[in-house]
DNA sequence: GCAAAAGTGTTGTGTCTACACCCATGT
DNA sequence: ACATGGGTGTAGACACAACACTTTTGC
């Protein structure tokens, strides 16, 4: 006794950029598209939005839409490249359709959590990138102040970091030279699986 | 240019018993209903398994089964209590239907995760129970060992255990009469949030 | 008294924040 | 020289695992 219903594939694709967590748009809605018959959820994802410049996807959330249709949306994320599409900052956006605001939610929250304990942070910075510009892509994302020391430290212990060789030249105001990194993985890896009630040692 | 598919929904219900993490069957699958026209998935879940046994309950996954129709997993969580229905220890199932074996691994995986950094064991345990009980709990969760010692310290520093007046009487073999408590809190709550780049004090 | 089970005291370790300090560059 | 931004050293807070020890019961 199963009814059928039309089921839809949404894309919360974020990035930062100029300091700021900005959200992909189509036509002032998130990217989406039609399921077709037998093929695969990441199928349509495809057709939604361009799959190739996504460095992770995940899936957030199945919901019945106002409609009575299905919507699953999945997390996207890239890193902040130049232009090319419609960006627009996650915070206030007007007129988005029912529900959309919500999945921009989750996927700020999901990413929020997952920043803490895997390497995501790979998926929104380039491929060299200094501390003080990881930094700021962390500052975005976590919207709360993260000191640039301790991220070295944390993260170069974690071994979520590799040192490149290079030195990013100073600005025209001076400074030192800054040591360029890249995250050793380019895959999403639990850094800190068990902050508690980890297994015994032995 | 959207088609039509016909949506499953599926539970995931696990619940610790003996010592054994055991998951709920009908037919040799998991409980599985048709969505209907207009209806909210958890309208489906509910007509899958029985909804108010469950303490928690939280989506798991959404797929394109095998024969091209959709299924959305739900994870429910329930107190070990007394036999009704088709329960069977997650290890080793003969014979599920393709998919619903990494279904349960899911769901063991996401279980087993917020067992370290929420209060979710309150789903699983009873309203009152010892510390030793409530280990039995976790190692069957878990996987792994767990020092009653540690698990009583680490769950009453962070509230999220209570003392309850009671005491329970020793076995026939004797030993110091047990405390009772109780989870302070039967709602999902995230207990160790920042666990790694907590926002600054002040 | 002795074994069994529960609970507390204490030590050591690891990871984090915070902050002082040192380094290398431009003007 | 001095301002600016990058990086290291170190101290203190905190949470945890491990284990010795104490408490309370049954036999």
């Amino acid at each position: 006794v199963t009814d059928s219903t039309s089921h839809t594939v949404l894309g919360v694709v974020l990035r930062v950029r100029d300091g700021r967590l900005e959200v992909q748009l189509a036509d002032g809605a998130l990217p989406a598209a039609g399921l077709r018959a037998g093929e695969g959820l990441d199928v349509a994802l495809a057709r939604a939005v361009e799959v190739d410049g996504l460095a992770h996807v995940e899936q957030l959330e199945t919901r019945v839409l106002e409609g009575g249709g299905l919507a699953t949306a999945y997390l996207g994320l890239r890193p902040g490249g130049d232009a090319d599409g419609d960006w627009q900052p996650v915070a206030g956006l007007p007129g988005l359709p029912p529900g959309h605001a919500a999945l921009i939610a989750a996927g700020q929250a999901r990413l929020r959590a997952k920043l803490s304990y895997t390497n995501v942070g790979f998926a929104l910075a380039p491929a060299a990138f200094t501390i003080s510009e990881l930094r700021e892509v962390y500052v975005a994302a976590l919207r709360h102040d993260v000191s640039a020391t301790n991220l070295h430290r944390v993260l170069v212990r974690r071994g979520v970091l590799e040192r490149l060789d290079g030195l990013r030249a100073p600005g025209r105001t001076g400074g030192r030279p800054a040591a360029l990194f890249q995250f050793s993985t380019q895959r999403l890896e639990v850094t800190d699986e068990f902050a508690a009630l980890r297994p015994p040692q032995r």
